[in-house]
DNA sequence: TGCGAGATGAAAGATACTTGCATAACGAGG
DNA sequence: CCTCGTTATGCAAGTATCTTTCATCTCGCA
């Protein structure tokens, strides 16, 4: 996997923040042709630089006004246990994200819902039965105040 | 602001996977002609259903492979120290995503940073400095279980 | 100096997007 | 029950964009 150059950083700050900038355009902003920019692009998809191109939609707008986060504390910490908790949140439809992280958590979860009865649903599917958590701790957004993925390059 | 149809949750279905779906596709999947569905899209696009267009990039590949989740608890709650708080927050470039929520933190930030140093670097500028944050906790990433937002519709 | 791998731009061809227009579906009001 | 106005639709034509081809260029290296 061949290294970025400062030609292809211009081209993801771009692609960012708007990937249907025409490729011409593109070109005329870091100097260099369509067909140039388009084969960097193809390579970068390729090499998994660029993970997905996609459309961000406003969750209230789709029926999903709640976002929560969650700390979860499991009760085994056994590679196995951790493997068999990753699977179980990443198949979770709710789950937007998840870490699995240092400190006192094990996991923190970004979960979109519908209503509190959704969210007390998805507890009980993920959190209860049997599903080796000791305890989470639930924080519900009162408003977002940053979203997205605009990284700093 | 229209409501959504089912035609248009099905071309949102779509585009939060791939949003360079060619028209044509999309219009053959939902039953639509291109044209209609290109203006769906755009009205979606004003409506601000469709919040933005973008490449997903892997921050590990651009030089950014430290993620740390941090809860903020502030000293003062009045509505002004919040909101100054909130600016801080929207402003600083490794704050990837900000949430104000209840319980007992007041914000949770996703930072995306290239190091530890620049984590340090990071936590003095926002939380120190007079910055009314009575105490912060850091908790690493070891692993992105999952990312990105694709929302149950 | 000469070679080979890789990247580049110009041009042509293929594909996708956009617009104009006539028609059809739906509701509100008579 | 009918008519009108509004809105959405598909088709077709025009425009813009994407994609491929190919000749050239650059750079590292022997």
């Amino acid at each position: 996997m061949a290294p970025l150059d400062s030609f292809d950083l211009a081209i993801l700050r771009i692609l960012q923040k708007d990937n249907r900038t025409p490729q011409r355009e593109i070109g005329e902003a870091v100097n260099l042709s369509a067909p140039s920019v388009q084969r960097r692009i193809r390579r970068m998809e390729a090499d998994g630089v660029i993970r997905a191109q996609v459309a961000q939609i406003a969750p209230e707008a789709v029926g999903l006004p709640l976002t929560i986060i969650v700390q979860v504390e499991l009760v085994s910490e056994t590679p196995d246990a951790i493997d068999a908790a990753k699977q179980r949140f990443r198949d979770a439809p709710e789950v937007q994200q998840c870490h699995y992280v240092t400190g006192e958590a094990d996991f923190i979860l970004v979960v979109i819902v519908a209503s509190m009865s959704a969210y007390e649903d998805f507890t009980r599917r993920m959190f209860f039965e049997g599903a080796n958590v000791r305890k989470f701790r639930t924080m519900v957004s009162m408003g977002e105040v940053k979203t997205g993925t605009m990284l700093n390059i």
